[in-house]
DNA sequence: CCTTTATCCTATAGAATTAATAGGAATTTG
DNA sequence: CAAATTCCTATTAATTCTATAGGATAAAGG
């Protein structure tokens, strides 16, 4: 399960991709995506600091795609808000942590498994990318 | 991610599919995954509840799996601790719920998605059987 | 029957994470 | 200068996670 946050992130950049190249402040964006002003504030400066979207300041600010929409991946979206989207540390490439509790990983199966489970993910979330949630639905 | 919970419930669950139909107590479990003692007596009785092992009570006691080591997957077992596999309720088929914020879901891209992404992730962890982590490595 | 070894049950508690909100400083436009 | 907006730092309430504690209940074996 990815959090509210992840999720907020996702619409917010598919909103701005979907209005691509224009000024599109927290305010707009909070509405058309029914999204918590405040809690969205957070999110933007996050991406921002990510250099996910560009920002401007003042009357008539808001913010921008700081890249085209299919050079950003969901993946790389959801792994920025909510971490690795592997089920299990020891199974994550970008997040890898030992788990102290198996003896030897190259043996463990539950391991095994999860590592093709991140793969299957994988395989949809870096695959789809904001280019490809803005042409989709509404 | 899911939580240590599930990870030492499927643990547990494999010890339990390599030593077939032998009594095994939670501390002869514990030892073998290390997974810390109380904890695992919580989650052992609730596998028991949920009809995955079967125990037995005083000296010589201890739990047995309560099927045949194929008729259970991870897929199972995740969902009995963790809840549903999907990234996001709107995507889920055993745990569905309405996202609030997104106004028709039929025409939602992240929902779309996620659907997609729970489907790859059921195509690992719901044809995984214990039988399978079972006769993987140690 | 008594001891040992288990499961079983209920409660508790600290830590971490999540989901926001608050309040105001800094900046830009007109 | 006024209005709109981003930016920054804190704070909070709720929830979830990860266990541990302590004892009641039951079975086996001598
Ligand atoms: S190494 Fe991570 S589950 Fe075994
Ligand atoms: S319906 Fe759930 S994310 Fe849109």
């Amino acid at each position: 399960m990815i959090t509210n946050k992840a999720k907020y992130a996702l619409k917010a950049l598919t909103i701005l991709a979907r209005h691509s190249k224009q000024q599109f402040s927290a305010q707009q964006i909070a509405e058309e995506g029914n999204i918590p002003h405040k809690f969205l504030e957070t999110i933007l400066s996050e991406l921002k600091n990510r250099k996910l979207v560009v920002s401007r300041r003042g009357s008539s600010g808001g913010y921008v795609l700081a890249k085209d929409p299919d050079e950003i991946t969901a993946g790389d979206v959801i792994r920025m808000m909510d971490g690795p989207i592997a089920p299990l540390l020891c199974a994550s490439p970008t997040g890898y942590r030992r788990c102290e509790d198996c003896e030897d990983e190259e043996l463990c199966a539950i391991r095994k498994m999860m590592m093709d489970s991140r793969k299957a993910l994988s395989s949809v979330l870096d695959k789809r990318t904001l280019k490809d949630l803005a042409k989709f639905g509404r």
